[in-house]
DNA sequence: AGACAAAATGCAAAGGTTTGCAATTAAAAA
DNA sequence: TTTTTAATTGCAAACCTTTGCATTTTGTCT
């Protein structure tokens, strides 16, 4: 052997890592076939132990991975199920809102211990009228969680039809024909409701923007227990956006309890906000003010006094919501689920 | 012409949508080859304007878009990128932190606007060794993000020679080679023990875990700051995930606050759980008991008392990571960026 | 009308895997 | 040893776009 195949030879053992790119190089390495390679790397029991065994430990030692998106395209799925967060009602509202923030941790967790990534796309329909055909249509996803319906009911219902992977967070309509995960909205205004009655308010205020429509079920819910108690109710429309939020409670507040001692907030975070701004004007809760929130984020507890709020129970819908989805890709159907909500009695009501 | 070919010429005509799924397709249909259809939904000045507004008619009247794993493929790029949490030194610790939550919120937000898809995983690094190669090498993302360095830290440094298009928010290190975005946690924690001591604390306690490196550079800086000062200082081990967190400061504060009368959290979510904790003690803050926390979360504002605590700039550390990571991406490079801290006086200390 | 340049289009390879089917090899039965 | 069956492996098509290069069409200038 001369010293020129000695060399060749050594380059052949300690072949560079970056030189095998694709199934075939190692394929080329290992004396079999590209299909053989596959098969092995997928543990496929169609090839023999020891040669599995083997093209696995070359493909450690090579630091070689399959290319995904070659596999995706191949198999036309991709393990990713795309989550779309619009922000139609609200433009300023940041995906670091609260409540997204909680459920898309949970969602993520599920997902990955499904086995799933996760792609996460923020969206303003103003600014993007296709966004959600351009989502689903992009090939990049197997399936689509959609968190919250904020003014896209219709276009949402457009779509169920065809597309059967989607399910989305939100209130739920008789009849609708898109597959949601949610809380019953209304049953959650009417318990705040009578729960600030039965705590002495005699005139409730409303914060919160009644036009998306889980917070216009929550509206609606209170003022129907309002109306059968014979307690007047009044909305008072306070965006998500945390600044504008401060300011418009900031705003409400001094001149509002004079005329309303029960307060019903439409979420947790606005809730906070008021609390903290009664805190400022030196109010006390619950005695000349009642208080009750919509969500039981992490911060409920932790508030001062503590804020009693109606609890939906977030991690159970991201399940729910993981689960159906995860049917729906695999072709079969799945209702939509109403998670019932939950008074839960802390300090402030 | 024949009524059959009549009812053929109608068939063609009104092709059904779905029988349209490839380039290809819409090619026949435009009477165009496949390479124009291409350039010409890529808007490309290769083909002439009306063909191309002609064959982008057709495209949106059958609703075809062109299949993404097979461009990303060709390609050799995805316009995702990846953002990864590893969840090292706190197995328990959901995704649904409130820091880390705050801090995806705002990349998604940058992400969305340079027109990048973020692909979310949580990664348990002691359940599999290899999420760092296997993240990168999946052909998935053109670029990746870590959301803090865990106790990851030698398996970043590993990788960042080879791989340049990564970004980690966490402790900025002497020399080290992986590039970082992050708040100076040493000075931070200098000035949290300063201000303690400035109002009049005597012996500081740290509430957190030092074991990862952000949180051991902010003990490490009250040390100093509290050594110089002749003020002694322990740490009690922290745990981030909510559950135990509340359980550990529950079972440490009515013993604590015997020997130390200025605190110093951690982070703000451990600040909070005190905040609260004390509140239940029936312990007046700042007079009995002086507290710090880190972050500046959206909570801290809204405690009562507010939470005195050192600032990090998520939103601008946001940016930066995302700036960085783009010009990495881009084959240009980039140095690590560290952001000096802030101390926010509040009602606690 | 012819020559030439420029614009528009077509062709086909490349990107890397997976998988049905055919071909080979190994094992078992005769 | 030969035949039959089962276990492995190889072959090549399919997944769908993009893009360099070649070819055709169009337009301009003599």
């Amino acid at each position: 052997m001369s010293a020129r195949d000695e060399f060749d030879d050594l380059c052949q053992e300690k072949r560079p890592k970056d030189s095998v790119r694709t199934i075939t190089d190692l394929a080329g390495i290992a004396g079999v076939s590209a299909g053989t390679v596959s098969r092995a790397l997928a543990n496929s029991s169609l090839v023999k132990a020891r040669t599995r065994d083997r093209i696995q430990a070359l493909a450690r030692e090579y630091g070689f991975r399959p290319n995904q998106m070659a596999s995706n395209l191949r198999r036309q799925k991709t393990g990713v199920v795309g989550v779309a967060i619009p922000l139609g009602h609200d433009r300023h509202q940041q995906v670091s809102d609260s409540f997204f923030m909680t459920l898309l941790g949970h969602l993520a967790d599920e997902l990955t211990d499904k086995g799933f990534d996760l792609m996460l796309r923020r969206v303003i329909p103003d600014r993007d009228e296709d966004w959600l055909d351009k989502f689903i249509g992009s090939g990049m996803i197997d399936g689509l969680i959609v968190i919250g319906q904020s003014d896209q009911f219709d276009r949402l219902e457009d779509v169920a039809d065809g597309y059967r992977a989607m399910v989305v967070w939100g209130n739920h309509r008789e009849g609708q024909r898109h597959c949601v995960v949610g809380t019953d909205n209304r049953l959650g205004g009417r318990l705040a409701a009578e729960r600030l009655i039965a705590d002495g308010a005699k005139a409730i205020a409303f914060l919160g923007d009644t036009g998306p429509i889980e917070f216009g079920a929550r509206f609606a819910g209170a003022q129907e227990a309002a109306q059968r108690l014979g307690v007047p109710i009044k909305a008072f429309p306070t965006h998500l956006s945390r600044d504008v939020m401060q300011g418009e409670v900031a705003r409400y507040l001094p001149g509002l309890i004079k005329d309303y001692d029960g307060i019903f907030a439409a979420t947790d975070t606005i809730g906070v906000a008021v609390l903290h701004q009664l805190a400022k004007m030196g109010v006390h809760l619950p005695d000349q003010v009642r208080l009750v929130g919509f969500d039981d984020l992490p911060i409920a507890s932790q508030t001062n006094p503590p804020l009693t709020t109606i609890r939906q129970d977030i991690r159970a819908g991201a399940q729910s919501m993981v689960d159906l989805l995860l049917r729906r890709i695999a072709g079969h159907t799945s209702e939509s689920v109403v998670m019932p909500p939950q008074l839960i009695l802390r300090g402030t009501a």
